[in-house]
DNA sequence: TATCTATTTGGCTAATATGCCAAGTAGATT
DNA sequence: AATCTACTTGGCATATTAGCCAAATAGATA
């Protein structure tokens, strides 16, 4: 495996990897509807402000989400809104898993 | 956050995390080609034997690879062929932190 | 049957991730 | 300036993951 696929490879995992978590897939899922705050995002996952805000620098580093200082509150958005796309393949995975007849991506609500 | 958003978010999470990985993800893009067995992964991979069949362990509890014996050898495959569409918004993300004009996901070359 | 090849599993160590509390920073308000 | 609110960072304990070696399993071949 050439250094240049190698690089490939790692930069994708680096992505997926801050996505797989529950509480940062919420604060994905909840941006695509609109900005948030951290402490509206902190009331949603349920969690201590600083966990939640580590959450928000592990999406901010993998280049998820962008963040903006108004007043004292920081709204934090997706960098690239069609990231939920993602899903469909990811229901298609849990779709197969249980049994039901392959749908791919896209083409079952998500 | 409600007992079916939770599950259905830990559920989004396991497929994420199983792909979360620059080895599992060079197999997953070997498997998009074609079948393999776990010997061709592990030179493909670069890893011990036991280490590439724990990813692999890994890929089909996540519900992403299905398995089948033939003569003495296990060949893999991916249960549903459409999730390297995935790796279009995972594309998206990477563009976009290296600051080049956003482009949604399938719009640009995997 | 003995043996060889392909693969999986157990067990261990090292590395990484998670989550909370406490402390620090920055802008807004008094 | 003192204080308040919103957020981030440091530090630590715990949990999860990764990778190797050694051992177990299963089918193929001698």
């Amino acid at each position: 495996m050439d250094a240049i696929r190698k690089a490939h490879l790692s930069a994708r995992t680096q992505v997926l990897k801050a996505m797989a978590h529950p509480s940062r897939l919420l604060i994905i899922e909840e941006l695509e509807k609109e900005e948030r705050c951290v402490c509206e995002l902190t009331n949603m996952v349920g969690a201590d402000v600083s966990t939640v805000s580590k959450h928000l620098s592990v999406l901010r580093h993998a280049g998820i989400v962008l963040d903006e200082k108004r007043g004292n509150q920081v709204y934090y958005r997706l960098r690239v809104p069609c990231i939920l796309n993602f899903f469909g393949c990811v229901e298609s995975v849990l779709a197969a898993r249980n049994g039901d007849p392959a749908v791919c991506c896209g083409k079952g609500e998500v």
